[in-house]
DNA sequence: CGATCTTACGGGATTCGTAAACATA
DNA sequence: TATGTTTACGAATCCCGTAAGATCG
């Protein structure tokens, strides 16, 4: 015969209550079965809990030394219970995620906004950190997801498909580049670029869709921020080449954007985790949310 | 169906083994019965603990937060099981006793000593206190039982006689109290008398026994501790009245003690304790070695 | 007596082990 | 195919409720 929870929560009950009866009433059970769980509890532990006749009930010594203890355990069983039920209904929890530093600024947070306006209990780890940075976190499982361009060299992991980031050119109304047919390498470099400056992830695009068709993307103006490069625009500096997540609600007066389709022009931004790894029930629903996000986005986006 | 311990002991083996079958072993079940377990704590929480095929077993982002708090709540849960083992075997505990000082510094300390040999675990609560306070100590709750004068209105209480607290007249070898037919008040009041100083236990007995037959004890000398009274005597200056515990060790050389039977100097001192309260095992033992010891004791003493 | 705890017993649920089916490297 | 997990099922056990017995005030 063995300790079981019924046993040490009929104990506690009783010594509660101070009496079998109540306790019984407490645990909606008869007052029997309280009897038997503690009878057995006592041999269990070779020793008497209480002292009782029939019309009086006094904790033993012993048995009063024990309740703090198993009362503090039970106590914490039902914490570990409570968690997990808030867990399961979203009540409560930790969403631990890692991503590229562009899509923690520009994509995530509207989200993130919207995710807790239905979940306020759900808080975010958010990680920014550069590609490889983020697989390791995802396989280190310091994460739940990561969210990266999509790696060549990796194994056991899931990789699944959630936006493109895609560049815009951001010109004044009735500039030349507005009617062209395309906008691409060739068409763009015979006009002035506003381009941001070296080591930004939005350079590094441009630089690399440039490169691969023979060329160099030769800046008029550099900016570090975006709304600098907004601003040279404005100015009548150029052409601007930026994420289009920058952009989006930047359009309006006499600003014009058009999304570059030109090959090399965007990154594949994936949802990355570990193979047969589930996540929790708050990450799945935020997974779920910003993969139908990115799917309306893609369709709302019109030049 | 209800959550149990042996549906969370199976999670956390398994989570600390990394497999069902080797968590299996470890708690002497066959495999199955590990599935089972692990599959109905998923059922009741409603979240899934492990993502596993057959070959690969990893916990999930929710189990992962669980196992701490469930493995520390069975920790806690063994130790208790095991503090309880310990206090049935007498291998731990504390004994809290309350008794008068002079039962406290002279009657016990032995006994405590020896006591401790062979449970070197228990460890003794020692409140020396009045005859009131004794007794509330007790019938608060704040002690196992206590040890003091019997006292007539008590109710609730059970007490057990279990030693006379004795005086003894300690005088010169050849002292005419010697050779007495008996030791009584009139008798003593024939003799210069070494008492203790008013306010002890012992001036008491010796003042309520004097005053009994309608004398007053007159000290030609008096003494704070025994050990000068029996240094007064030495030096020829009188008969001691000291409670015996106090001269059991001091009869040397030229000292001889004579037990005084007369009605008045005695206190019959008692093991009192709260009436259907039962003792620890520990302090059941005790008191079972301090009443044979106090039998043996009656016996062993001699003039 | 009356209130409360204990014992006895039967039905239903739980737990375990054996055996067979199933899934992945 | 080999290893490890899941499913199926019967036997033993456990748990509860009902009913009757015991005990103290």
């Amino acid at each position: 015969m063995n300790i079981s929870l019924v046993q040490l929560r009929a104990f506690i009950a009783v010594s509660r209550y101070g009496s079998f009866t109540l306790a019984a009433e407490a645990l909606h059970r008869t007052q029997p079965a309280i009897t038997v769980q503690v009878k057995q509890l006592e041999e269990n532990l070779g020793l008497k809990l209480f002292d009782r006749t029939t019309r009086q009930l006094r904790l033993t010594t012993v048995g009063l030394e024990l309740v703090p203890a198993l009362s503090a355990m039970l106590h914490q069983l039902d914490g570990v219970i409570e968690i997990s039920q808030n867990i399961r209904t979203q009540r409560t929890g930790v969403i631990r995620i890692a991503c590229l530093p562009s899509v923690a600024s520009s994509f995530l947070p509207v989200h993130i906004a919207e995710f807790r306006k239905q979940h306020p209990g759900i808080s975010f780890l958010l990680s920014d950190a550069l590609g490889d940075k983020v697989i390791s976190m995802v396989t280190g499982g310091d994460v739940e997801f990561g969210l990266t361009d999509t790696h060549p060299n990796v194994g056991d992991l899931d990789i699944t498909p959630l936006l493109e980031e895609q560049m815009c050119a951001l010109f004044l109304e009735g500039h030349p580049i507005q009617s062209a047919e395309q906008v691409d390498v060739n068409r763009l470099s015979a006009h002035d670029l506003v381009l941001m400056a070296h080591g930004s992830n939005a350079r590094r695009i441009v630089d690399n869709a440039f490169a691969a068709q023979g060329r160099v993307a030769v800046a008029s103006c550099e900016a570090s921020y975006m709304s600098t490069a907004v601003g040279m625009v404005q100015a009548g500096l150029g052409i601007a080449l930026l994420p289009r997540s920058g952009v989006n609600l930047q359009v309006d007066g006499r600003l014009r954007a058009r999304l570059i389709q030109a090959p090399g022009f965007s990154r594949q931004i994936a949802i990355v985790k570990l193979k047969q790894r589930s996540l929790s029930p708050s990450a799945e629903s935020f997974v779920q949310l910003i993969t139908a996000a990115s799917k309306d986005q893609q369709k709302r986006f019109n030049t």
